[in-house]
DNA sequence: CACCCTAAGTGAACACCGTTCACACACTGT
DNA sequence: ACAGTGTGTGAACGGTGTTCACTTAGGGTG
């Protein structure tokens, strides 16, 4: 990944600094893990002074909260992508897609979840984060209206359960630890085909 | 919670800090958050000097990791005592004893999978975690031999996965914000309930 | 063009954090 | 009585998030 490091030669204004932190934070997360990152080595991997940062995040809280947004998006984007591949049933297809991101980007994954390091009434993360229930819910993205989470039926929740926590198992390292990812999702593929019978009689909830 | 504060009167020796320390992670956790409990914080509680834990504990993470391991082993004996009751069926049961306890706990929940700050390789730990997944695949957790997690079908997994996320998914406040805890178990009800179908064909993996 | 206003940077300072180290104390066994 | 050992202390280290007074760059207005 490059990083943004400043606006032109080495100019007094950075001039995209908010990106760059994001940018920062998945590069550093990625390679050290989400515990490790630190807004001080943000700030020193862009090459800024650490209280820059304040202009443009109230505090590391909101950065995070930023961050977070941001993998749910992007994930959100990749069920869409591999549901119009439709080479298998939608749910399977989605699902798939939901624990291969958080495979491939495990301190994303963490990321989006760890509600402590996070801002959950911040409005953005919110909506994303009932986006991509919605998403499973019944691999219908586009016709899905914004609607309460009260609303998913036992079985749309029992989907989105599965997939959630299989994908947290794997990589809070509970399961799988001396499988390849290829391994991990073979057995995801065999762990959400046996759903099939459960959402089969799919009456609203 | 009744916090061991000293041996006698006011010793220059403990007498237990190591226990102490354990209480004093849970009491803060629970209070504050996960994120919050800090070592000197909790010496302070105790009423100890900060060095004083790493008599006992490595570091920080070791003394996480052993709260970690007394959580799982906690939450394990809550399963198998409510599957003694047997009211409903053994997985339904084991399973819902599964979520009010993180329910009711959501610090140690979050504390117990949260890997960045855990030793996984701590062998207390692994057997602790392995025993809880064991514990869900069937409900005969007495007949369960050490069996690696690779020997789990796929609807064990399925039957860890689902409940695993779905209290992830309450803990971490994606889903129930709005629901005060009664809610939050009849929604779960509900949806294990739903995989009944999935669970009912059960070819051995 | 000169001016000022403001957004966006700096650097020093604060309290708190995990961790280490030399030291002090008190119990234990001989 | 006395050494030895396990368990506590207190000061110190570098790193952390955050604040604050400050400087700077650049755009809008006269």
């Amino acid at each position: 990944m490059r990083l943004i490091l400043r606006h032109k030669s080495s100019r007094y204004h950075h001039g995209s600094l908010a990106e760059s932190l994001l940018e920062a934070v998945e590069e550093l997360a990625e390679r050290f893990g989400l515990e490790a990152v630190t807004l001080r080595g943000c700030a020193k991997l862009i090459g800024v002074a650490p209280s820059a940062a304040f202009k443009h995040y109230r505090d590391k809280r909101a950065l995070f909260t930023a961050f977070a947004t941001r993998a749910l998006n992007l994930m959100a984007q990749r069920m869409i992508d591999q549901r119009a591949k439709a080479e298998e049933p939608p749910f399977l297809e989605v699902g798939l897609a939901y624990v291969s991101f958080g495979l491939e980007h495990p301190a994303m994954f963490q990321a989006m979840w760890r509600s402590e390091m996070l801002n959950p009434h911040d409005p953005d993360y919110r909506q994303a984060s009932q986006r991509l229930g919605a998403l499973l819910a019944g691999g219908f993205a586009d016709s899905v209206p914004d609607s309460d989470q009260r609303k998913l039926s036992p079985q749309e929740l029992l989907a989105w359960s599965s997939v959630h926590g299989l994908t947290g198992l794997f990589v809070e390292g509970a399961l799988g630890s001396g499988l390849d990812q290829e391994g991990k999702l073979a057995h995801a593929r065999a762990t959400l085909a046996a759903l099939g019978p459960s959402l089969a009689s799919k009456a609203a909830g």
